[in-house]
DNA sequence: ACAGGCGAAACTTTATACAATCTTCGCCCA
DNA sequence: TGGGCGAAGATTGTATAAAGTTTCGCCTGT
């Protein structure tokens, strides 16, 4: 009666209890309905998803290796509050990795490919018409995934995978603009790039993308003032 | 809210069970005392360690999530047997990711740091000399651990205890010959290059001992042929 | 003799009950 | 009146028991 397991798919177990609410926890954080911060109690949510805490634990145990719950000794899981400092190092990391995997992606172009992208990107133009901020991140993250899927690379789609959940987090949090608007024209001239194979092209655009994307960010440097402030408050 | 403390869920705070349980299967695997296929039950590793199955289970899922350990659906946990193909993905992040991690370690260096790298490269040597195999596997994962440390990005170190993890495996899987010995020299040069904080150096020791670790390997390109009839015969 | 199916045992998965810990609120005392 | 102490409530950590699935052996029929 269970819908028949996938394990070649990318997506670890989607057909299971856990990873329901896995991805429901999942989407209401990147879609911004939980705020960091946010404490996760294991019976509140057993309850919504109708499931027993053992599963729930499970999967706050996945989102806090994910990176976007915290999970504190007695006290339970919050949503992740990602410092300025950890925005960068996850963009670093991105800087890194993912012009790497856009020169894979070129690799294995192919028509079947292509179309998928082009389709991507027209749900990208349309949630960006609607105004719909939310589709928008949760898209954007999309794309790269799938431009990583498309690198055949399991180990860099299962690193991306945490830096685009982490992300998705951060530009909710730090966005200086109301105005997401910098993705879109990014994305299809990075696709571009792929249909001709041109490596370089691809890179740069991928790198430029990004730089774009942490110049929206606010990123306080000194932050440390109001903060260590309100550390030595609480302590 | 104390935010002074950065209590991630996997780090290095050993003193709760799960984490004793994790440490210890994770040396087991990679002292190579416990062979890759290897089934790991709950009830069995739950009375080694005097702990019931649900920490077990919290810890084969985590091991899961590194990668050293494979969850089947209602079968079971066992341990994970890298393809080559997934020890060629292994290396190349490896080798993308590494050379930046040494670059920042280069602007982190101290006397402390320098202090702790020599007495981990006197470690080494020893192993080497007692002949020590597995030792010596495992120090010189270490040594790459401490230098991720000594960078201070949590991204990097997270990725890259993920990739040492399915390195020492896959170098007891796949090593040409018996001889480790080509560790302790490059990890001298290494250590030598970031304490004159010499970046390019430092970029260029590190990649070129990857490759020489992964030059080491026997990784055969149709591998298919054998390994999925042995398969076939042993099930 | 061999193929196919039935059944029991072992294991994983899930749920529930119990214990330990933390938080909070109220009370008492200086 | 303010602060500290303590008990009650709530929540998480852990263990154990029930439920479902797979696997292996055995048995029967051809």
């Amino acid at each position: 009666m269970a819908a028949k397991s996938r394990p070649k798919s990318d997506a670890p177990d989607v057909s299971d209890r856990v990873g329901r609410i896995r991805e429901g926890v999942t989407a209401a954080i990147l879609e911004h309905r939980l705020l960091p911060g946010t404490k996760l109690g294991e019976d509140e949510i057993g309850e919504i998803y109708g499931a027993s805490r053992t599963l729930v634990r499970t999967a706050l145990q996945q989102l806090a290796h994910e990176g976007i719950v915290n999970i504190e000794k007695n006290r339970g899981a919050f949503v992740a509050r990602p410092t300025p400092a950890d925005a960068r190092e996850v963009f670093e990391a991105r800087r890194l990795i993912e012009p790497t995997i856009v020169d894979h992606a070129v690799d294995a172009v192919s028509p079947a490919w292509i179309e998928r992208l082009q389709q991507h990107l027209t749900e990208e133009r349309e949630a960006e018409l609607r105004g719909d901020a939310r589709a928008s991140v949760r898209l954007s993250g999309e794309f790269h995934r799938l431009v990583a899927e498309m690198s055949g690379h399991s180990i860099y789609l299962g690193f991306l995978k945490e830096l685009i959940a982490r992300s998705s987090l951060i530009i909710l949090l730090y966005r200086r603009h109301d105005t997401p608007a910098c993705g879109t024209d990014h994305h299809a001239e990075i696709v571009s790039a792929i249909r001709m194979r041109d490596r370089e092209a691809a890179r740069a655009q991928m790198l430029s993308h990004l730089n774009e994307i942490e110049a929206e960010l606010f990123l306080k440097d000194p932050a440390a003032d109001e903060l260590r402030l309100a550390d030595v408050l609480g302590a």
